[in-house]
DNA sequence: CTGGAATATTTACAGTGTAAATATCAACAT
DNA sequence: ATGTTGATATTTACACTGTAAATATTCCAG
């Protein structure tokens, strides 16, 4: 036999993370407060610090599910047989998808004043979506360069230049004419230069 | 004859803007509050309304004041006889110099919820460093590329690399062993295929 | 000189994060 | 069973925030 409204909630620290990333969806970053995250899993005010510690806390655990989705956008379109060219394609096209998609939780994620960026376990979600670039650029190196870390650059090419065109295109810098049609894939240089 | 304290401060836009970005540098976006920018311009704190009508709008000023910023940290090394290659290293070196030496400010300017994107004056600052952008990236198209937006979108793709590669580095992504050295210069497509 | 517009203050209030004390409950050793 | 301990959650309290409304001061055009 089960109480009207248990004292302990049994799965709050979860719920408190369902609940930011629903109001992130609906209200967005502004909309994103610890009460309203509590009242909205359920609990009181306080509960948070509990699990937590302090908004910062909440903030960087929310953020660090915001990586997996990120994860999950990327990969979404990769099948089986998918060559290297297209799971390149579906990982950055899905990267920009995630950002427009969710602009709340994608400003969150790269927000070092709101988040702690030492966090292990969101280190360890956002290096998922940075090894995912690195497994479907590496065979972009070619034989004109001869420095040891090229693979690591073109690696981190790609990941700035889709981070910085989401956010571009987030921040409503592409709203002007001529630039809303513009997709990733027309900006990326070796559509530029190999096609 | 001035007296002590004047009822009318004389100059409060200004002196509120300036508070702004003064606050920026010493406690970061969090500690960026209407009433810390009223209070350290002089002013009761409601005095930012009649100028700015609230939070948004102060931090749109301010956000607009870092464009300027960013376009003299873009031209700060750019003399007489630089030629248009020098130009465009200047262009971005100084892009990323700027928002590692003013994350705070960097991070308002780029963040959609916290600045009002459509205001007129944030927009013509931003055009200007984006203008600047498009100046000394002009020369690579090449003749690869038939398209007739093909300029643009050479724009776009250094505009979206250099602004993903400065907030990857400042939210700490690339704090790693291994890519704490990597510059802009290194994640160049045209350094890394042309050179 | 005199109204009115611009500028700034005072007062008030609902929300916010966080600390401290308290309450409830589950699990475990005895 | 029973008592204790630690985890979990609430209550209470407080300083700080943005914003609205009413008021005060100053500037300026007529």
């Amino acid at each position: 036999m089960s109480a009207a409204t248990p004292y302990h909630h049994g799965n709050l620290k979860e719920a408190l993370i369902d609940a930011g990333l629903e109001i992130l969806d609906e209200k967005g970053l502004a909309g994103l407060t610890l009460r309203a995250c509590a009242t909205r899993a359920g609990a009181s005010h306080t509960a948070p610090k509990n699990h937590f510690g302090n908004l910062a806390g909440l903030q960087t655990a929310i953020a660090a599910r915001g990586y997996q989705r990120l994860y999950e956008s990327m990969t979404a379109d990769i099948g089986p047989d998918s060559s290297r060219a297209d799971k390149r394609r579906c990982a950055l096209d899905g990267y920009v998808a995630f950002a427009t998609s969710e602009p709340g939780l994608f400003e969150l994620m790269f927000s070092p004043q709101r988040t702690k960026s030492d966090d292990p376990e969101l280190a360890k979600q956002a290096s998922k979506c940075f090894a995912l670039l690195g497994e479907t650029t590496s065979d972009l190196i070619g034989d004109r360069d001869g420095r040891p870390d090229a693979a690591l650059r073109v690696q981190i090419m790609h990941w700035s230049l889709v981070q910085g065109f989401a956010q571009l295109k987030v921040s409503g810098k592409l709203d002007k004419d001529g630039l809303k049609g513009l997709t990733i894939f027309d900006v990326l240089p070796d559509v530029l230069i190999n096609k």
